[in-house]
DNA sequence: GTTCCTGCAAATCCTTTGCAAGTTC
DNA sequence: GAACTTGCAAAGGATTTGCAGGAAC
């Protein structure tokens, strides 16, 4: 059997909720195991759906409050966008920037050590303390670049 | 008397309402002129504060359906941010990113056209259409770091 | 046994919408 | 006068919270 590719965010995890005095839950693992292993941005939603399919009894409240310490152990970041926010792992992630499709919806990636290496120079400039950041780009992905006629949402 | 510096704005608006068989309204004139005015980034709620000043008679409904016209007039861009979005003008503004302060809220901006000219070839090499972007760099401005031990929001 | 968690329902916050009355063209 | 706007109140959708029962320590 194969190790867990996520055992070292388990173990953040852990050691967060022992620090804090917090206790671990059967619901807390599954969100977590989920949301580790969905593809890289979920939504409330499609994490609670996700979720479900393991255990079905596990309430939207306890996605939305587990969500919320996953970012405070560092291991969730929270994308806003119009409407509802997309969630995203995020330890240990290099620095990446993502393309949105106005029209489908999508999210692909792209990183880009040049652009970090200027961010850093200009807050250090201004003496600004980054502790993370958003990158958005709006658009058209090619598939629906290509079919520009089409209704979009 | 001074000329207007945001009559070119006016102008597109004007051009906008007819284009689209709207009516011109005293409502929508306060409204965009308090936001050409506005300090860059407004929320919905401080730019119903601020045009009351003017027209204490003005509704809350207004402002979200007159800021929606002037984001398809290209006048406006909204800045999803966690809670509540904030707007800020548009009109052939250069291309610029955002620090916010996750300290105290506020929001400084920098601009580099090094960014824009790497996202434009990543965007190129995958065949996307930019449409947009929004650029947000999270952590304390200079003052907020300053003072490292007090509560912050 | 105490403290923390959970699901549910209710509450809240931000935003949109239906509608009758008022404006603009 | 027809078509568009407005403010209000109600409706919507996403997220949070109060609470009684259940689980972890």
């Amino acid at each position: 059997m194969k190790p867990d590719p996520h055992s070292e965010e388990k173990e953040v995890f852990a050691a967060f909720i022992t620090r804090r005095h917090l206790k671990r839950s059967g619901q807390r693992d599954v969100i977590l195991d989920t949301f580790l292993r969905s593809d890289r941005h979920v939504s409330v939603e499609q994490l609670l759906q996700l979720v479900r399919k393991r255990r079905a009894d596990i309430g939207r409240s306890t996605v939305y409050r587990t969500l919320k310490l996953l970012q405070e152990a560092g291991l969730a970041q929270e994308l806003p966008l119009p409407g509802e926010s997309q969630f995203e792992p995020d330890y240990k992630r290099q620095h990446h920037d993502h393309f949105v499709c106005s029209s489908c919806g999508g999210i692909s990636e792209f990183t880009s050590p040049e652009i970090e290496r200027i961010q850093d120079e200009v807050a250090a400039r201004i003496g600004f303390v980054i502790q993370g950041h958003r990158h958005h780009i709006y658009g058209l992905c090619q598939r629906c670049a290509a079919r520009p006629q089409q209704a979009r949402r």
